[in-house]
DNA sequence: CCAAGGTGCTTCGAATTCGAAGCACTAGAG
DNA sequence: CTCTAGTGCTTCGAATTCGAAGCACCTTGG
């Protein structure tokens, strides 16, 4: 009874998992929606831009740094610097303690970004997701979120995936 | 320090709101992963399996219901049916009382995919999500998200935006 | 100093997504 | 019956995503 014949998910804990996925998947949709419009901004562009701009006090960070704030894998990240760069928001240099190291540096440009999207942002955010609730329960969703965030961070089939070794993997 | 100028998120509206985006796009991510060795199947592939396969009593629905269960675009609906069609796990014809509707049917094939890939989805999820959650964080996620949820769905941006959907809808 | 392995990032191809536009059919008014 | 608007689905092009493979640099051991 290992698991393959393991009883099914019950009621509550399809809802919450549909509802989870869901729920996110409609308010991630809309604030795509709302960042393309508004600042020409993929969600992925906006979430570098909000870690370069807001919470990292220098305003540069590494590459490898900033996957670990973004859930995705490193070939996208590139993907969506090129385009940052590309639109003037963001600067590219390699780091000068290590040559291998890209050192990622928001712009004046990248901020004013920034913070003519944050409102609208905010406003989605608000909306959507947080007007049906009460102040507890969106006190509640937070305190549950958590501990399945660590869970989930600790266990990660994520990019974060170590390489595996040359040939012989482990 | 996030301000945007107007009235920005506090620190537990902030935190609900990044936990549950990230929560749900590592589940999304680990469940997909699971479905793709498991079963060759992308989330929308299995998603409509599930829906045809479990829910759906006759096993056929139209692609506008299975629009409505599924939250993409009507034109990936159109994509992933496609696939689904042509690996023979369910058929397309045109609906007997209207024409212009396509009627999707789950096969046997089909139905025995879904079993394959059902119980290494519910380990996944169990694993994942529930397994750092008490029983009572379970409901409590539930019964939060619902409301958002239901809100979400009343007043959505999504893929029925230019031109309304069946009817009477809000 | 040199070799071997580890780390940081990019390139590449394939898959999936979306919205807009278009085609086919139905329903309602005259 | 005919015309016009509406509905159901598909096609199309563009954007984004991922993993695997590859290049360049760093670190460690001899």
């Amino acid at each position: 009874m290992t698991d393959a014949g393991q009883s099914p998910l019950d009621r509550v804990e399809l809802d919450a998992y549909f509802a989870l996925i869901e729920v996110a998947g409609l308010l991630r949709h809309a604030v795509e929606q709302q960042l393309r419009e508004q600042g020409d901004l993929s969600y992925v562009q906006f979430q570098l831009l909000a870690l370069l701009g807001l919470d990292s006090p220098t305003g540069s960070e590494r590459m490898t740094d900033l996957a670990d704030g973004v859930v995705y894998s490193r070939s996208g990240l590139t993907y969506q610097a090129g385009l940052l760069e590309k639109a003037g928001l963001v600067t590219r240099a390699a780091a000068a303690d290590d040559e291998r190291a890209v050192l990622v540096t928001i712009t004046d440009a990248g901020r004013e970004r920034i913070a003519r999207v944050l409102p609208g942002h905010v406003a989605v955010i608000k909306d959507l997701l947080l007007k049906p609730l009460s102040r507890a329960q969106v006190e509640t969703l937070r305190s549950v979120l958590e501990p399945a965030r660590e869970h989930m961070r600790s266990a990660p089939p994520r990019s974060a995936r170590r390489r595996r070794r040359k040939e012989g993997d482990d």
